[in-house]
DNA sequence: TAAAAATACTCCATAGGTATTTTAT
DNA sequence: ATAAAATACCTATGGAGTATTTTTA
């Protein structure tokens, strides 16, 4: 690897055309500098200069190679300070590191609360809400740090970790004078036929579309029709159900925050439970990130169990 | 100066999340590493890496300092490498070194043609000829590597060096049928009034475009009217005095190698010689051209002498 | 002969290795 | 208790200095 300080001294001797006068511009004897030189070209394998003492108007001159070499001689070191002072200043930067937690429209909020004030020493927590079924996109494109999300039980997503943090049951969302709303739990038998929101999801992780389609469902109680286009806030799906157009499934987590007194939510009993859980990039390195996801598994579990 | 190798041992902890197992793939030892991590973060004045050793799932995590230094690591390490790559190919290149030599219209031959082969040890020197008076501009530019140009007795070019290889006289081109043209040679005082090419140089150097309008002329004898615009070869130049625009002041050397029935070359006894010489960048520190140039001076004084 | 760079030689700073301790889970 | 990183300590490489020689214009 080459040594950045080998080709300051490169580029000093080109720029003086001398060793004597680059050794003392660089602070050096110059014999150190004559053996600074030969250990560069010795890495090269190849002369750098034409040591010419004979015209002392000429000096030092430059091979083809050190011709070369000097341009990006100088982009390195420029590179290398601009490198070190960016540092420095990441470093000794007073403001606070902010990290970004995204969430689903049907977050419950507690999660969301817990999540926001895991912070730690210098780390601001900043909570940005998302699209249904976006979250897996936002953490790879780097919108969202974190992600709050739901998923299968046992599911994974790709370059990405998932902890558990809860489980939630998935409920039916009906209208009120719906057959079924008089009941106080259904199965999937009961609802066969029924007309279902299109969760979207189609270019989504697998297992993701299914989850709010309640798939697989019995062969005796086929899935209805899957009526779109998806919805993106919570209000809009009730809005959906409220005005007949079909049912929806989502989390009993919902209901628990979003109330209408035209739709109901009934517990699915034969379906599993959905994970809630905390995404992040499998790759992400950075403390910061990583110390509070830690916090936030913790605190969440600790309040949850 | 950061040291590249810290800087790719840095980047090795942070791929491996572990100083162990980076020491093993750097084939160093696992304190040597602990203690270039920690001469690095000294040099740069924070931490770069967060030990961990808690959780061996997490590993070594990066601070903000570390996530900023470590793209730019990456991009300095791939640089250097580049660079490296780069200078041995240009010390091994078996193709032969170009050398482009400039050169204006008017040029003598002779010149050229010992300019031409004055190129040594896998030196090839391949002219260029340029728009009258664009010397200077294709030296700074860097079309040229050299430049055989004509300029006033003493004149300086900014940014370069001159060095005189011979002086020519000049000459009034005239059609054949002007009075003047009977004469074996002229004197300013016979040029007064005359139209008369225009040369250009407006934006030149100072006393070039004096050069070709026999400037200062005497005070009895004024200038005539300046007939543009430029002309870009001698063959233009010729056409324009044919066609009985005006009259032109070139060199003795242009006559002699270009001649027509309809136009005459005399002497202008009362101007200054004008020196013809070699110009190159007072900067240009490479071996090939230094000696290239050297050569050609050489050679062409020696011919001349 | 005078300059500039290379070489000879010495010294010591420090990078790296081994052994060990510390630390956190 | 274990595994990982830090620390202690030693060694030796090699970079830098001084003195000198070589080179060439």
């Amino acid at each position: 690897m080459l040594d950045l300080e080998l080709l300051r001294r490169f580029v000093a001797v080109v720029d003086t055309r001398s060793f004597t006068i680059a050794a003392r511009e660089l602070r050096i004897s110059q014999p150190a500098l004559s053996q600074g030189i030969a250990r560069l070209e010795r890495e090269l394998g190849c002369r750098l200069v034409e040591r010419n003492r004979r015209d002392p108007s000429t000096g030092v001159l430059v091979t083809a190679a050190g011709a070369t070499l000097l341009p990006e001689a100088l982009a390195l070191i420029a590179a290398a300070e601009r490198a070190e002072a960016r540092t420095r200043r990441a470093a000794s930067s007073p403001r606070r590191q902010v990290i970004t937690i995204g969430f689903s429209p049907g977050t419950p909020p507690a999660l969301l609360d817990a999540a926001l004030t895991s912070g730690a020493d210098g780390i601001e927590v900043v909570a940005v809400q998302l699209a249904w079924g976006r979250e897996h996109e936002a953490l790879v494109d780097g919108s969202a740090d974190l992600a709050l999300l739901q998923y299968p039980l046992g599911a994974e997503l790709p370059q990405c970790v998932l902890r558990e943090l809860a489980r939630v049951d998935r409920v039916a969302l009906l209208p009120v004078d719906h057959p079924l709303a008089a009941r106080p739990e259904v199965r999937l038998a009961d609802l066969a036929g029924e007309p279902i929101l299109d969760p979207g999801f189609e270019d989504g992780p697998v297992g993701f579309r299914e989850l709010w389609l309640g798939l697989p469902r019995p062969e005796a109680a086929p899935i209805g029709r899957v009526v779109g286009p998806p919805k993106a806030t919570v209000d809009e799906m009730y809005a959906f159900v409220a005005a007949h157009r079909g049912m929806a499934i989502t989390t009993a987590a919902v209901p628990d925050v979003y109330q209408r007194g035209d739709v109901v939510a009934r517990r699915i009993v034969d379906l599993d439970a959905v994970a809630l859980g905390l995404g992040l990039l499998a790759g992400d390195r950075r403390a910061g990130v990583l110390r509070t996801a830690s916090a936030m598994v913790e605190r969440i579990t600790a309040q949850g169990g």
